[in-house]
DNA sequence: ACCTGAACACCGTTCAAGT
DNA sequence: ACCTGAACACCGTTCAAGT
C-alpha cells in the first residue's frame, strides 16, 4: 500500500500489454512477506496483507505459492539461505559457538523469525541443514551420534527461545514475578537484562556440559 | 456438542426459572477450553468452540473472561496450579531435576500446553512462580543470582521446546534431513527417537555445566 | 446481572470468470 | 498462464436488546 516502488512501470518494450503483466513472482511474494514479518511481526503476514503490499488480489498469490504454510516456509528459507554456519575452524568449540551466534544474529535481524521457526510445521527440514557442521563438531568433541543430536536440539531450543523472548520485549512470561515474590533491591537483574550476556552464558554452560560428558 | 453431560438438568428446586440460569462460570469455561486444548490442540480452542461445548452463545463467555487472551491465561494457570515443583530435598541437583521433570510431565499430559506457554503473552508471570524453588536450588549450587536466572531460562526453553516437538509428532522441523544428507544406515536414531532419554540427557548436560561453572 | 442475535472487520481458500 | 471478484466458512469482538 505505502510502497512507492511497487506500482512502477507496466508493459515494457513493444508488447501490447499482454493481459496486464505484473511480473508477480514467488521471490517477490516471499520478500514482501519477509518485509511484513520484520516490520509488524508474524501475525501481520497475512495473505491479504502480502497481496496488498504487492498491489494485487489475495488470490493472485496462489498462482505462485500454493498455501500460506508454503509461503511461510519460503520466508524461513529466504531468511536463512545466506547464512554461513561454517566457521572453517578445526576447534569444535568455536565451530559450535559460531553456528549458534549466527543463528541468533539472523533471528534478531528478522524479528518474528524465531517465532516462525518454533511454529515448526512451517520450518522445512532444509532450513537448518547447514547446522550439520554443528553435528560434525559435536562428534569431533567426542559425543556419540545420538548425543550429538540431543545436544543440537538443546542448543536450537535455547537459541530460538531466547531470541523469541528478546524480540517480544522484556519477558512477559516465564519470569518469576520479581515485584511480588522478592524484595525490591534484588530485582535489578530484571530491569537491565543483558540478553547478549545471557546467551553467551548459556552457550558456555552447554559446552562445559559437553566437556564434562565426554571426559 | 458431543458432550452428553452438558445439556443436563435446567431449573432446580422451586425457582420459576429465573431467566434461564445456566450457572456458567469462569471455572467451567476454563475447563472446557482446557479439554479442547487437550483433545484438539491449541488452534481448536476458539471462543466459538468453547461456547459451543458449553451450549452457549460466544458472547456469553465475555461475562466471565474479558478476552481470549485472558481465557488462555486462565487455561495455563489451571493446567499448572496443581503442580508440585518442590521436591523437599536438600540436594540442589535432585531439586532441579524434579522441577523440570514435573513441568515436562504436565506438558505431556496436556498436549498443546507447551505451545501455549511458548506463545508467551499468554502465560502470566504467576504460572511459573513455583519454579522459585529451582532458583533457590541453583543459588545453593553456588551460582550468583543472575546466572541462576540465566540457567533457569535455559532449562525452561529446553523443556518447553522438547515437549512441544514431542507433542506434534516426530520433529517435522529442525531435524537435519537424514534421508538425503546422510547414508541410510546412520538414520536409526531418527526412526526410534527416545524423547525421555533425550530429555534426561539434556538435563544432565546442563547440570554438569553448572557444576563446571561453579567449580 | 447475565445471555442472545445481529453485525463488523477480519481470516484462508474455492470456484467461476475474465484476459 | 495468470489475475479478478464474489463467495464460503471461519475468526474475535462490539453493541443494542432482551430477561
Amino acid at each position: 500500500v505505502s510502497d512507492p516502488a511497487s506500482g512502477g512501470e507496466r508493459e515494457r518494450g513493444s508488447e501490447p500489454s499482454p493481459a496486464r503483466a505484473r511480473d508477480l513472482t514467488r521471490t517477490r511474494i516471499v520478500e514482501a512477506a519477509l518485509a511484513l514479518l520484520d516490520r509488524n511481526g508474524v501475525e501481520a503476514v497475512t495473505m491479504r496483507n502480502v497481496a496488498g503490499a504487492l498491489d494485487v488480489t489475495p488470490m493472485a498469490l496462489y498462482n505462485h505459492v500454493g498455501s500460506k504454510a508454503d509461503l511461510l516456509r519460503g520466508v524461513a528459507v529466504r531468511a536463512l539461505d545466506h547464512a554461513d554456519f561454517d566457521a572453517h575452524d578445526p576447534d569444535w568449540r568455536t565451530q559450535v559457538l559460531h553456528c549458534f551466534r549466527e543463528l541468533r544474529a539472523i533471528c534478531l535481524r528478522h524479528p518474528g523469525l524465531a517465532r516462525l521457526l518454533e511454529v515448526a510445521d512451517v520450518a522445512p527440514p532444509a532450513v537448518l541443514v547447514p547446522m550439520d557442521t554443528t553435528l560434525a563438531a559435536l562428534r569431533q568433541a567426542g559425543l556419540p551420534e545420538r548425543d550429538a543430536l540431543r545436544t543440537y536440539f538443546l542448543l536450537v531450543s535455547f537459541t530460538l527461545g531466547q531470541a523469541d523472548y528478546q524480540n517480544r520485549g522484556p519477558f512477559r512470561a516465564l519470569a518469576p514475578r520479581p515485584e511480588t515474590t522478592r524484595p525490591v533491591e534484588e530485582t535489578t537483574p530484571y530491569n537491565h537484562w543483558d540478553f547478549d550476556a545471557a546467551f553467551e552464558f548459556g552457550l558456555r554452560l552447554v559446552l562445559d556440559g559437553v566437556d564434562t560428558m565426554v571426559k
